[in-house]
DNA sequence: GCCGTTTTCGGCCCGACTGTTTTCAGTCG
């Protein structure tokens, strides 16, 4: 799938025009153009140009350097930018602070070679006296390489998401705020994050920041404003705080939501009926009358469209389902009925039957399906064929004692290195229902990765694939398999893909659930949990759900028990 | 470079903060 490949190549076109100084138009015309692509859910190359065309932000041109790209593997423009502008100045461009100006600047005024040596020359201040620059410049611009360095890629949604929930918690109680909200990329949920964003709600701004900038998690002020301030905590994340008054609250909680390119979508509609939009409200030009701000929803109310959920705004089409009124109802955790992928004691997990099924009712949960290891995870102490059926006798016994809850026996069975399974048909034959997911070979071609999982998927008893990726975010990249071959082949065959609602995990993607969701291939999320107060990352599973667009309907684990196990392979079994 | 119930050409989102400036450019989100 050549989507990614080109949505990277128009990005780094935008970014080399930029340093041009280029229209700026026609720079942002690449970067929505890049978005647009890589959220498409068709494979670019099986797109007739007509059909290019269509795709959001691609016109006429762009649709041209994409056949460019599938038929020569570049694209002229772009191989020209590079020659024209060096490495480096891209390089000097990412430190935090430091923008296409100054980093062309740099390169031609003293031919820098390296970030290193930006740094030795600002600490011997021989940069000062260059137009523009002096002290304060040189002091910002190693903060920015300090940063640089520490600031590691984007972190785990999981992992950010608590630290923002502290800050907020401790402002609450320190600073004098009617209200404080998370805001950004965190409010949309999106899986990596780069910075908190957060807004607040107070009469009195400067104490608020004042409070704000002395919060024993802050290691660096960047900035320190009266609306408006930017901290570094100790956990290396940059934290932008912001406050306004009760008036402009719905207005700014929208701004500061983003995505940036949905807020410019929002922008662009107002102007052309004569309105105008920022972070205090929604005005009409010509007198200058406020329309709205207090509430998020005055701004789409007021340009007709239906109310966005945050987990939507992206710019993926949303707008234009909210133009039509044709906006999904979302998936929400109330409506999940039961967890599919479940591990326990008897394999790698820390809990008993009993405390699982105590677990699932607090959740309000009608079954959950146990899923232990399968016998060749010998780390996860996999089970055996003898313990799994020791496993099922002692479930059935359980079950005849349950009121309101069942448990499904399950496994979640090894794709092994050559693309059998890890238990015989006959073992699988006994069970509820066949998690299969891969734990080992990572490092074989995309094809052979490719390969393994369809033909998992080809077994009449693999009622699910789970973590089809199996990349662990900040630990581990995706492995390398054609998603399109293998929603292909679940959608032949009936099998169920897993959003994995692990923190680190959320895999399938957003991208990719979207995907299946179009191809109408039934859909679980699940959580993985190890432990059963890991049943509460039901909610991440159920935002990339949300962010992919997902109804109730597209969601197996959202029907009651009989019906799931209609809707599952095998689809033979009673 | 895209796009069109005011346009096929002339528009294209908007504001805060900083540093080096005497009114603004650069950077960021």
């Amino acid at each position: 799938m050549k989507n990614h490949e080109i949505a990277k190549i128009f990005n780094e076109i935008a970014g080399l025009l930029e340093i041009k100084t280029d229209n700026p138009f026609r720079i942002r015309a690449y970067r929505r153009a890049a978005l647009n692509i890589e959220g498409l859910t068709r494979n670019v190359e099986d797109l007739s140009e007509d059909e290019l065309i269509e795709v959001p932000g691609v016109g006429k041109d762009l649709a041209a350097k994409i056949a460019e790209y599938i038929k020569t593997g570049n694209v002229a423009v772009h191989e020209e930018l590079k020659k024209e502008i060096p490495q480096i100045v891209l390089d000097l461009e990412s430190v935090p602070g430091l923008g296409p100006k100054t980093a062309m600047l740099l390169h031609e005024k003293l031919q820098i070679k390296s970030i290193d040596e930006l740094a030795k020359l600002a600490e011997e201040h021989k940069l000062a006296g260059l137009p523009g620059i002096r002290g304060k410049t040189e002091e910002s611009i190693l903060k920015g390489i300090g940063m640089l360095r520490r600031s590691q890629e984007r972190s785990p949604l999981g992992k950010v998401l608590p630290i923002a929930q502290d800050l907020v918690d401790q402002l609450r109680v320190k600073a004098p705020l009617t209200r404080i909200d998370i805001a950004g990329s965190l409010r949309r949920w999106k899986d990596t994050i780069k910075d908190i964003d957060i807004l607040a709600m107070s009469d009195n701004p400067k104490e608020v920041m004042r409070v704000f900038v002395h919060l024993p998690h802050v290691k660096e002020v960047i900035m320190q404003g009266p609306t408006k301030s930017s901290v570094v905590i100790k956990e290396g994340l940059q934290v932008d705080l912001r406050v306004v008054a009760k008036e402009s609250y719905g207005a700014a909680l929208a701004y500061f939501t983003g995505s940036k390119e949905h807020n410019i979508r929002l922008r662009e509609m107002a102007v052309k009926r004569g309105l105008t939009i920022n972070e205090y409200g929604i005005f009409r030009v010509k007198d200058n009358t406020k329309l709205g701000g207090e509430k998020e929803e005055d701004t789409y109310r007021i340009l007709d469209l239906q109310y966005v959920p945050p987990k939507m705004r992206e710019d993926r089409g949303e707008i234009e389902a909210a133009i039509e009124g044709k906006l999904p109802k979302l998936v929400t955790v109330k409506d999940i009925k039961g967890d599919l992928h479940v591990h326990s004691k008897w394999s790698d997990g820390s809990h008993t039957f009993e405390q699982l099924v105590e677990a699932s009712k607090e959740h309000g949960y009608s079954y959950f399906a146990l899923t232990d290891h399968s016998q060749g995870l010998g780390v996860a102490r996999g089970l055996t064929v003898e313990r799994l059926a020791e496993q099922k006798r002692e479930i059935d016994t359980l079950n005849k004692k349950l009121k309101n809850i069942r448990i499904l026996h399950g496994t979640e069975v090894d794709i092994r290195s050559d693309g059998t399974l890890d238990f015989p048909d006959d073992v699988l034959q006994t069970l509820d229902l066949v998690v299969a997911s891969i734990h080992s070979g990572f490092k074989q071609t995309k094809e052979q990765l490719t390969s393994r999982i369809v033909a998992a998927m080809k077994n009449p008893y693999v009622s699910i694939i789970a973590h089809p990726t199996g990349r662990l975010i900040g630990e581990r990249d995706a492995y390398e398999v054609d998603m399109d071959e293998i929603l292909k082949t679940a959608k032949e065959t009936g099998t169920a893909m897993e959003i994995n609602a692990y923190p680190l995990r959320l895999d399938l993607s957003d991208i990719y659930a979207k995907k299946a969701k179009e191809l109408r291939i039934p859909i679980v999320i699940s959580t993985d949990a190890h432990v059963t107060t890991q049943f509460n990352f039901m909610s991440y599973g159920v935002s990339i759900a949300r962010r992919s667009w997902l109804e109730k309907e597209d969601v197996a684990n959202t029907l009651e028990v009989r019906q799931l196990l209609k809707k599952l392979k095998p689809f033979h079994r009673t």
